[in-house]
DNA sequence: TGATTATGTGTTATCGTTAACTTATCCAAA
DNA sequence: TTTGGATAAGTTAACGATAACACATAATCA
């Protein structure tokens, strides 16, 4: 199909009899145009359906104006908050923000940096599970002085800014919540085998476990297999479901479990009523997040409370100083505080 | 802070003794090149850490295999199967996949229309609900022969292909079912002002009831009110919420009610319990998109499933068979069908 | 053997825009 | 009158890549 050829600033020109430069000037608003000219040019501009070519645009003037996120699993509500929460600062500074998902791999990683990076963004924001290869891609993109603000994680990169909320102390106040509550067996719901050593929110719960003298129960610890990532549609829910399950099929189960997020706490709270056992009396639940829903569940559940549009905001406010500076920028990050949310899945452990 | 100057094909050219152009032809793979030169370039290309610049491909190609896809509602896990599946689709055919949101007005929808057409993306998949303004630039935009699909809901222009479930008829037998059961105050929860024209899923609620001349009581009707489009955060469930409130607070209120979607369907079923009362003795309800959680909820949710993925899958067959035509394309339209699941929120009404 | 095709590489022009520079006019201050 | 800053517009040369063409030389075929 022959498209229609696009309107140029030279058609423009032409047809309004000025230079293109001057055209330009009108378009952009900047530089000295008569009234009169101006006219003339808008006119032929109307008339003509111009729009300026963005590509051509940002290969002069060396910036696209442009943002990337890369966003891992997108139905947690936490991105949602995360994404609008960027969106809406960028925006109001004249940025665009384009997404793309990653959900599973190092592979999608870094098939996302590199279609960012090829459309020349400015930053890039990432707010993906840390993993070796795309941690090494990242490197290389952070190397070439392109600005990147990672969220939910750290990375160690001199160029490269973090916030994130304290999910260590987070994990370790769920735990320690459970234990005051009296449980002993606590299991620890939503651990993939890749990412034990970089998950927080498990290392909290080893905390508060060590802390307390309880020994550590590998069989407690459970999570996605890891085939999970290849089902498409797998849901995180399924994951806590699946995984509380397994729990339950223990010999010894556990009096309450410390889900690694919301969605997996309903998952798991789906399976113990399923299984027929009450909440939280047979099986306490905490999760993570404090999303929508987790105060309309019955019961409501006990969550730790993150700052989700709050770590948007100081994403886009670190990229942009980036995007923006003139000389070096020294290295921030900021770990935001998180707050236990006691609710009705909690309770003390039968003795 | 002074950027790296970016490793351009005259800078391999000239490391490896060799013409720009052939330097291309190496990072291309095209056209005939030598073993030896082969090598010397790459290996030129390694040691400058060369990357092309897509700006400058893209403009000079006048095409950028990339896609953008602009989403309403991002947290519903509709926006996620549907982003996944046409992510996968496209990624499969090399090409990239840059979502916008745009969850409450036309300005956002404008905005991101405008983002990704200044990209020069190849073209746009569009799942956002109608609203005038959107429209008209949709329009415009289709004149000038991009290639547009729309998801969810149709479009009338010539040139924008269309696919989406069968929200009519869903809405209908979701409202069937429960007429079925001897309901016949039912409630219709999520319908905001603005979308009362355009929501499918209200009219098939319309025409069931119709059907069986059970006169419309305005009053049942309910959603979200002008002012929440701007508060931040603001949940789908809590128009759910908000919305089964005022039906309670009804003097005669109604056995039964139909959420627009499941979200709203966990919003509605949270008011339900709060206020003491039972689902689905008291009030039964039904939800619309069959989502992960809808089967772990207590009870069990009564929805009506279409078919996520392959609604995204097929609009990206649809968007690349635009992009790749090289005649007219007819326009084209799929509605998929819907089905209902029926599960413990929906029971007989009580006489 | 001469003609033809395949292979390898370079040159030029261009994609559409804008930074930087140049030219020219006008008006006010010195 | 001269100088010079503000205003108004045009010219040129990129930004970085590649399509199109040109020109070799080598391999193949009639």
């Amino acid at each position: 199909m022959i498209r229609k050829k696009q309107v140029t600033l030279n058609d423009i020109a032409a047809r309004s009899g000025v230079a293109a430069m001057t055209v330009s000037r009108v378009v952009n608003g900047n530089g000295y145009v008569s009234e009169e000219t101006r006219e003339k040019v808008l006119a032929a501009v109307t008339e003509m359906n111009y729009r300026r070519n963005g590509l051509a645009r940002s290969l002069k003037r060396q910036k696209t104006e442009t943002v990337g996120l890369v966003l891992g699993d997108l139905s947690n509500p936490y991105s949602t908050e995360l994404a609008n929460a960027v969106r809406e600062s960028l925006s109001a500074q004249g940025f665009n923000l384009f997404i793309c998902i990653s959900e599973h791999s190092g592979k999608e990683d870094i098939a996302a940096f590199e279609a960012l990076v090829d459309h020349n963004v400015d930053g890039i924001i990432v707010a993906t599970r840390s993993n070796r290869d795309g941690n090494e891609r990242l490197d290389r993109i952070a190397d070439s002085d392109l600005p990147i603000v990672v969220v939910g994680r750290d990375f160690p990169h001199k160029g490269v800014d973090y916030v994130s909320a304290d999910n260590f102390t987070g994990g370790f106040e769920a735990t320690q919540h459970l234990i005051d509550l009296g449980h002993r067996r606590i299991g620890f719901i939503g651990a993939a085998f890749e990412d034990r050593h970089s998950l927080k929110r498990l290392q909290g719960y080893l905390k508060a476990l060590e802390k307390h003298d309880i020994a550590v129960d590998e069989r407690l610890i459970t999570g996605r297999s890891e085939s999970a990532a290849d089902v498409p549609g797998y849901s995180t829910e399924k994951i806590g479901y699946e995984g509380m399950k397994r729990l339950l099929s223990l010999p010894n189960r556990p009096t309450a479990a410390f889900a690694r997020n919301d969605l997996t706490a309903f998952g798991a709270i789906a399976a113990i009523k399923e299984a027929g056992l009450s909440i939280p009396n047979d099986i306490a639940i905490v999760g993570f997040d404090d999303t929508p829903l987790a105060s309309h569940t019955t019961p409501a559940l006990t969550t730790v409370r993150q700052p989700m549009r709050l770590q948007g905001q100081i994403a886009a406010e670190m990229l942009l100083r980036r995007i923006r500076a003139v000389e070096d920028v020294r290295r921030e990050d900021r770990i935001l505080d998180c707050e236990l949310i006691v609710r009705g899945s909690t309770v003390a452990a039968k003795l």
